[in-house]
DNA sequence: ACTCATTAATTTTCATGCAAAAAATTTTGG
DNA sequence: CCAAAATTTTTTGCATGAAAATTAATGAGT
């Protein structure tokens, strides 16, 4: 029998006070998404609609639409009995996501060198300055934040919404694997000098160049999760 | 007033005989997808849950859930003031979405040409002649099926089910636009042409050309449909 | 004790009810 | 005749009920 998911500890956040415009399912939608991407929900689990609905104190219809969601997400998927159960990641689902994530974040840098106005490299300066303060004062717990913040500023000079979104929903599939490797200092020191080779190409303007610096920037990123992994998988 | 969708003519196929194992809420999924992305609903309108499952003669519930899969499909959207409308496709959207399949694709084909094996590129020297036939035939209907398979077989190569289904969910998105281009023979040609360019240098195992080969073939493709796109406008 | 069949209990799936909000229509006042 | 207000209608969003399907449990027969 198939383990269902427990969910009397689950961070219900901002779902209490749902005085937003948004919708129930919407609330629930994030809430589940947030407990999945973190692992509080493990992969394998269960889904069972009347469960959730009764920990967050609702009926059961919001939560369908949330499982419907998620499972365009990618984050659940629907068993051919019924139900919904939380999709794992094994190691080639990892390197699948890099790799697509390589390439979609290259072509990003790409247009960036492309698109953007020179007083738009502004705060990612800033923000390469501020990765290195909180790196030389060992604060590695302000880089995961620092790193998401210049990565998305530098893709946001793609003006491409599609393309952003598509790296967004790939960046939370991996999550949880991403806030652990950049508190490695060894690696966040050379992420940073990656940061910092990545603006200087794309202020010049130089597409293909940039693009091949994202690609490799992601693929090291890729190594040190999948070192990660590998470890996790020893216990 | 915003205009709202008829559906009286919509083509519900399967829908009404529906043995099969899956879900109301998939059928109607699928068949409001087949109708967003072929027109027969335009893009603005605003779909009316009772009014679809009234055309179908079933509940809104399995309809709210199509709605929703159809949001992070990225086919409607959720109007503030509740709700969801078709969206549409603009010049931009076009492009936008274009560049991100040309580097989705080019890297499929990168995968490909470094994981294939050897005999499954006989299917793909089989559909380049069936596609010549046809061309030599002037059946020009028959060209966009057999275009499909020739790209879907190549990108099974790269054995990346993510990556595949992406790729799927941008064709979708422009298969209005797609569907048109594959008739003008000239254009026809030298995209049989492209294939074959491309299979050598698959078989070569040489996956950096493969991979530029396919990012030219689809932006190819694109300037056709921004063509096409043009002389519609006009009317 | 084991297997198979029958029953019971969960759980999903679809239908429906109802209140709140929004839109459309009618009424009223100038 | 027009504009603002009030009323009616429509539509959504959430809840809940009922049927179908699946899983677990029980028990009889070997």
């Amino acid at each position: 029998m198939k383990k269902r998911a427990e969910l009397n500890n689950l961070d219900l956040g901002p779902l209490q006070a749902f005085q937003e415009r948004k919708s129930l399912g919407e609330h629930v939608f994030e809430s589940l998404k947030h407990a999945i991407v973190r692992g509080k929900i493990s992969s394998g689990e269960w889904l069972v609609e009347s469960h959730i609905a009764e920990t967050l104190g609702i009926s059961r219809t919001p939560v369908r639409e949330a499982f419907h969601k998620l499972e365009r997400e990618g984050l659940i998927e629907r068993q051919p009995r019924g139900g919904f159960t939380v999709l794992g990641l094994n190691r080639e689902d990892i390197e699948e996501t890099f790799g697509i994530r390589s390439v979609l974040e290259g072509y990003a840098a790409h247009l960036a060198a492309v698109k953007h106005e020179a007083q738009e490299l502004e705060k990612l300066d800033q923000k390469i300055e501020e990765f290195q303060k909180a790196l030389d004062r060992k604060k590695m717990d302000l880089l995961p934040a620092i790193n998401t913040e210049f990565h998305d500023l530098l893709y946001g000079l793609s003006k491409s919404p599609k393309l952003i979104n598509m790296i967004n929903g790939l960046k939370d599939q991996i999550y949880r694997y991403r806030e652990m490797i950049l508190k490695e200092s060894k690696y966040a020191s050379t992420s940073n000098l990656d940061h910092k080779r990545m603006l200087k190409y794309i202020r010049k303007r130089d597409a293909e160049e940039a693009e091949r610096l994202v690609r490799e920037h992601i693929l090291r990123g890729q190594e040190m999760v999948l070192q990660a992994y590998d470890r996790q998988r020893l216990d």
